[in-house]
DNA sequence: TCCTGCCGTTAGTCGTAACTAATAACGCTC
DNA sequence: GAGCGTTATTAGTTACGACTAACGGCAGGA
């Protein structure tokens, strides 16, 4: 009769997550989640057949999908599930702030309530994780934030690094931290060359030149607290 | 062409784990094994051949099995990572100490070292788990006792429990707890009645009659430390 | 010695989730 | 509106690890 398992989780809470962080209210195509999750079109054409089967996902005209209201809670259980564990594997753990990335990422679809439960309690509830996220709390709900990327901070303006994203990039995250470029640092907008794409700020007193990729990712609260 | 996937784990990881565990220098057989894993016997035919075509383990005649060194090495890597967990889960978690179990049974296969050497720092490199059992080191080895089981502690001894075995069965774990049964008390043996399976102990100061099966899998020094 | 059981193996299937190859459905350009 | 390129789907395979059903070998009792 085989038993058809738990109702399986590892690969599906993946898409779930991946549709959660790439559909930002919009459907996803089929090749931009292919290509977040590195797997083949066809793939995802068939995981997502099932997913709307179980009514996780809705698909729309040409492969479009987005998440149903229980997808969507499922996605943010697996979301809270990371956020934790990284927030304990740096906080607790002391391991590398650009490292655990991937750590979260394997242990987020085994760790059990119990065990999760445990873990919040034991580091005091906290609201975000290392790269300045929130975490969504316990019934799945989530702070919603409006973010602006660090390059449009005017130039002579002042702002605190509020989120980081990109956690899965290690040799960028770890030159963000080099850099001081870490959620609450405070920075100023020196010098902003939009065309040129180069931009010079001012991060807890140290000097920096990047260009706009080097920055992409790094961001402040959209009104800037303070002025020059 | 299909990526063969890391030489994958999970299953393997069980398998000689139980091997370990069973096998005190000894083959195992098909069946011990099916049982013990809660699998088909011509499952575990399976996984065996490909045990030992990775070397992992040596088969003997009539499907008797046991680890090769390799073998050995594997299964006491997850068997530390086992352990060290369950220990992280009471000590550091808070836990209740018959429930860790199988939350323990799941993140051994998904703990990366890097993540299991800072639980290890973190909490002092213990050497012994909740139930009293060593924790292998990081090469693999571990502390070999030599205990005696508590029935066999003859009237008016003392001697302090040193393991408790049988962490997968809650209901069990949850009586001893109760009772003071857990490593580190002291106990003297009031009476002994081994025809009829009947026992009297004192336990922290505190009475109890126990059958023979009450008492099966926790464990004593060989040697009692004082006398009555 | 032969029969009966137990034990293990062989053969064939299933479910999950990936893959490649080939095809179908758009949509944009000329 | 024909053709081309992109995007999605269908079809068929693969690997893993479980399963059931059926078969074979050895041991002990009659």
């Amino acid at each position: 009769m085989t038993i058809p398992r738990i109702p399986a989780s590892r690969s599906r809470e993946n898409y779930l997550k991946a549709l959660l962080q790439l559909g930002t209210g919009e459907r996803v195509s089929v090749t931009v989640l292919a290509r977040h999750l590195r797997v083949s079109a066809p793939s995802v054409t068939n995981m997502l057949a099932r997913l709307a089967e179980e009514r996780l996902v809705a698909l729309g005209a040409r492969g479009a999908a987005s998440l149903t209201p229980d997808g969507e809670r499922a996605a943010l259980h697996v979301l809270r599930r990371h956020r934790l564990l990284e927030t304990f594997l740096v906080r607790v753990l002391a391991l590398d702030w650009s490292d655990v990335h991937e750590d979260a990422e394997e242990l987020e679809h085994h760790v059990s309530d119990r065990v999760l439960d445990a873990l919040d309690r034991f580091m005091g509830h906290p609201t975000d994780d290392p790269h300045g996220h929130p975490i969504p709390d316990r019934r799945g709900r989530i702070e919603r934030r409006t973010l602006a990327p660090l390059a449009t901070l005017p130039p002579g303006s002042r702002a605190r690094v509020r989120e980081v994203r990109g956690g899965d990039d290690r040799a960028r995250m770890a030159r963000w931290k080099r850099n001081g470029l870490v959620p609450g640092a405070p920075v100023r907008m020196v010098e902003a060359n939009a065309e040129a794409g180069v931009y010079t700020l001012e991060i807890a007193g140290r000097k920096l030149v990047s260009g706009r990729d080097g920055l992409e990712g790094i961001l402040i609260d959209r009104r800037p607290r303070g002025r020059a």
